[in-house]
DNA sequence: GTCTATAGGTCGATAGAC
DNA sequence: GTCTATCGACCTATAGAC
């Protein structure tokens, strides 16, 4: 287990901080606080509040942008791509429960980098309609508005964080299986 | 059509300005500029900054709880009475788009008053999550995690304000009608 | 890599004139 | 009901000692 430099410690701090409080509540001396230092010695390690947020964003936008494309372009069916999307939800949930509330809820306050972020998200955003659009069209989905599939289907996904802890019962695996159930079966043409 | 108060005008455009960067982004400065004049003037309306907040999260989350309570004691089946949360969710979220963000996002925020909406927000979720358990037990329901059922319907249900914006094509009726069928018919024991 | 000290700015809120 | 002026607290960030 490779230890956690400085830098990484700063960037988790922050996320739970900017979770529970949003980013402008959170002062530097406040990340501080929590690691036992004062604010001043945070710049030995990164450049601005701003350059935190912005790594905590970027990275995990990236990260579902480039798995999304892999989903959207492998040769599976719909309902099985609409199936993994919910997997991959999931699984950068559970891993990043503090840095998916600055994704919903802080990425307005980037100020450079918040262009590419819009980019990333509508890209995102645009893979997913697309393969709504493509079960419509196949038949395997019911022809409802697939707008309103998609943003269901997304606001639940978007806010798994913050229910995960509440479940402590239930595994990934159990959680992804019973979303899907509950997502997908309902949009399915049986 | 009554006439608008200063007082009304400030929560108005203030739940505007909250939705858009949050409440701690906001400032006094902010919220009177909005209204041509200086930030001073508005203490003769209101409190506090605080007592802004407070007044637009605690009357809507009362209403919330209110007409959550109805639902709840009709003699109607639990199907039914998931179809009129449904409505009811939809009905709100369009007439006050701005003040469901606060609600979600800047309740944390409240000095005062944050354990009456906790409270608020529990009796809702309560009889949100009997009405679903009581529908699993009729059989009316599929029998799958409980919770999971409770947290995507209110995940979808609690951020429609952010969709409504996006999608001018559908009404309000049509919406509630198609978002119910996306959400209930996928637990529907048929 | 941490500290103290501090610059330069904004914050919520009040006092008091008009 | 609006204004100007201002207070004291807090903000991000930098300089420079150790």
């Amino acid at each position: 287990m490779k230890k956690e430099t400085r830098k990484e410690q700063i960037i988790q701090i922050s996320a739970k901080l900017f979770k529970d409080k949003g980013y402008a509540a959170v002062s530097m001396r406040d990340i501080a606080k929590e690691l036992d230092i004062k604010a001043a010695s945070l710049y030995n390690h990164i450049e601005s509040k701003q350059d935190i947020l912005k790594i905590i964003i970027i990275s995990l936008a990236e990260e579902f942008t480039k798995r999304m494309t892999v989903i959207y372009s492998s040769n599976e069916n719909n309902i099985s791509k609409l199936h993994q999307i919910v997997a991959l939800h999931v699984d950068i949930a559970y891993r990043n429960q503090y840095e998916m509330a600055s994704l919903n809820n802080n990425w307005m306050h980037l100020e450079n980098g918040i262009t590419y972020y819009l980019e990333l998200r509508n890209s995102y955003e645009d893979n997913f309609r697309a393969i709504i659009n493509n079960g419509v069209q196949s038949g395997e989905l019911i022809n409802s508005n697939p707008e309103v599939t998609l943003f269901s289907m997304l606001s639940t996904l978007r806010h798994l964080y913050l229910w995960i802890p509440k479940m402590e019962e239930i595994n990934p695996k159990e959680l992804s299986d019973n979303l899907s159930k509950v997502l997908i079966n309902g949009i399915l043409n049986k």
